[in-house]
RNA sequence: GGUUCCGUAGCUCAGCUGGAUAGAGCAACAGCCUUCUAAGCUGUGGGUCCCAGGUUCGAAUCCUGGCGGAAUCACCA
């Protein structure tokens, strides 16, 4: 469907050669939907075209409109106010687009094409902690992105890259070979991902006591008082067995990690993210070493009298940056551009974007610059889709202060919020057990989802614990429920017999509501293309928030079913209907399920 | 200190590729369920859009300089 917009624009552009005798660019030329207040559908700002015209706003505007309306059958009448030139389109317009859009499969989404690919990294946890609030708003981004960059017509592969190797990693091994007593999830009943932070968490207890003795007895500085704490030796001492794959370090590893990924695999279901392909450090940084060595003998970098590399990148505005220890072994942006590789020719991706915390802004700035050093073709199609922190009203989350929300402690919160919410309402009988659960954890997770998915994703957001996260106004739930009151009407539409039986257009008289939904409707396509350009899922959710709280204005003044006049009532089936769909289809952007009744 | 990001109602956030009188939700107060789901709808109050300059017919939006907050500047990840 090509857009109205558009036509109207190389008309606007042809009024001016036309009348004034002049050329003008289009991408100069504001055309803008109408407000609410003002009546029309969109409105030319003609303030621009003054110096060309050499007429005042309101002639200018005037002539253009006389024009426009001439030329273009589409065009019902125009208003010129306050030098704002105001159209309105026929009727018969929107009744052809309503019908044309509800007949859709998918109205505002795109066919993925297939040519330039997308790979959308997210997730990225630690094998060493379990997930936390700062990880939900990173996976809720990146699962959201990349529905909404499919749904404008980009085949998206989503990848997950697990940093499973370090010292940190090291830690949490020796705590449990130190104090585990063989301890499993099984024989502990704990999620494995918490058995494994559990050590960490011990090893630097354990860790702190030791350093602080250190202190005492020899006068270290904290820094010095760590790295000669004996458990800090033997860390790094297990870590290099590690590297030189010693058997029973390696089985070790291995098993710790397999606890790891079952738990994590839970909450990553719960939280309804999915990945096409895991990336593991620890096979991603052998190709990272291989690449530094490579650029090394091509002297993209360097190499200092220790025998550690370096990149230069000082003529870049940036520092040197350490690529390899002088022992030879590698740090974190090694595997970094070891993986940026293995996914370009994995997928031969147009675009690379990574959902990582604006923490390492810096990070990725250096990680771009030492492969443009490489002269890697991928280099500029990397894209760091920075985010901002998740913060409590004390600030920042401490894991040492016992202030760190755990995401799966977090969702169960949330169910149990929407169970007891739900069961106040008691809008439920005749659920199954099966059909309850579930409806809770829709609700529960929706709210959670849109809560954090509204907010800009590169601005830092607050999250109260204390204050439950509310279901009602600007909210999923409220989102949700709208949902669920439609697909009512429909339901009975359908026990009817006429849910779908058209209407006759020019019988329609339309009202302000229904203007304004079909107004909103016609937007939908555009926001999703916005939301995919900027990265932006809060696009799409402030977007559907705003969809449906006009449907329930409508709902409120006008009956669907209880329309006497039947023409009507088909018509405004068509438009509860497609209002229906695109709410679906736009919380499915956001992971956001939408349900049947509640 | 350098760099980057942020600063809009009591609180949480929209609006920011310049356009008409700056919007929602929450909280407060006042209304609306014999009619398709009241997790809804309607109304009232609430603002030096951090400050100061500049660009422009027009600035919350762009530029410069302050102020305030956050992140980062590792042989951690």
């Amino acid at each position: 469907m090509s857009k109205i917009e558009d036509k109207i624009v190389i008309q606007v552009q042809k009024a001016i050669t036309e009348l004034f005798g002049q050329e003008i660019d289009s991408s100069s030329i504001a055309l803008q939907n109408t407000r609410k207040d003002i009546e029309g559908d969109f409105t030319l700002v003609v303030f621009s075209f003054v110096k060309l015209t050499k007429k005042s706003p309101e002639e200018t505007a005037q002539l253009i409109g006389e024009y426009l309306k001439k030329h273009m059958k589409e065009i019902d009448s125009f208003q010129v106010l306050k030098g704002f030139l105001n159209f309105t389109l026929h009727h018969q317009y929107w009744m052809t687009f309503l019908q044309k859009a509800s007949e859709e499969n998918n109205y505002g989404t795109t066919l993925p094409d297939e040519s330039e690919p997308v790979v959308v990294e997210y997730s990225s946890p630690n094998t060493n902690k379990p997930l936390h609030l700062g990880h939900i708003r990173n996976n809720l981004l990146g699962y959201s992105l990349a529905q909404i960059l499919e749904a404008s017509g980009k085949k998206t592969y989503k990848v997950n890259l697990v940093n499973d190797r370090g010292i940190h990693i090291c830690k949490s091994m020796l705590a449990w070979m130190k104090w585990g007593n063989g301890e499993t999830p099984e024989s502990s009943k704990k999620k494995g991902d918490k058995l494994v932070g559990d050590y960490y968490v011990l090893f630097e207890t354990a860790l702190r006591k030791e350093a602080q003795a250190l202190k005492e007895t020899h006068n270290y500085d904290d820094e010095n008082a760590r790295n000669n704490a004996p458990l800090m030796q033997e860390a790094r001492e297990l870590l290099r067995k590690w590297e030189a794959r010693d058997p029973d370090v390696f089985k070790i590893w291995k098993t710790m990690n397999g606890w790891v990924y079952r738990g994590f695999d839970s909450t990553y279901q719960r939280l309804g993210v999915s990945f096409d392909k895991i990336y593991y450090e620890s096979d991603t940084y052998l190709m990272g070493k291989k690449i530094v060595l490579d650029g090394l003998e091509k002297s993209a970098f360097f190499k200092k009298e220790d025998g550690s590399v370096w990149a230069d990148l000082t003529n870049e505005g940036l520092d040197e940056k350490l690529l390899l220890r002088a022992d030879g072994t590698s740090v974190y942006i090694t595997q970094d551009i070891g993986t940026a590789q293995l996914r370009f020719d994995d997928y031969n991706p147009g675009k690379m974007i990574y959902v990582v915390g604006n923490e390492q802004n810096y990070h990725f700035e250096v990680l771009k610059k030492a492969l443009k050093k490489l002269e890697k073709p991928y280099t500029d199609h990397l894209h760091h889709l920075s985010y901002g922190m998740v913060e409590l009203p004390q600030g920042k989350m401490k894991s040492r202060e016992g202030t760190v929300v755990d995401a799966d402690d977090l969702m169960d919160e949330m169910y149990k919020t929407a169970r007891k919410t739900t069961e106040e309402l008691g809008k439920i009988e005749g659920f199954s057990e099966e059909e309850k659960e579930n409806l809770f954890h829709i609700i529960g997770m929706g709210a959670l989802k849109y809560f954090i998915l509204k907010v800009d994703p590169k601005k830092n957001m607050l999250f109260n614990p204390e204050e439950s996260i509310d279901f009602n106004g600007n909210t999923g739930p409220f989102i949700q429920y709208t949902h669920a009151r439609i697909r009512s009407i429909i339901r009975k539409a359908e026990e009817k017999g006429i849910a779908d039986k058209n209407f006759d257009p020019l019988k329609v008289v339309i009202n302000i509501k229904e203007k304004n939904l079909i107004r909103s409707l016609y937007n939908f396509p555009q926001i999703v293309q916005d939301a995919a350009a900027d990265m932006s899922p809060a696009l799409i959710a402030n977007y559907v928030y705003e969809l449906a709280k006009e449907f329930n204005q409508f709902y409120h003044d006008y009956s669907v079913l209880n329309e006497p006049d039947e023409n009507i009532s088909l018509f405004r089936l068509k438009l509860s209907g497609l209002t229906s769909k695109v709410i679906k289809t736009a919380m499915d952007m956001l992971g956001i399920e939408v349900p049947e009744r509640m």
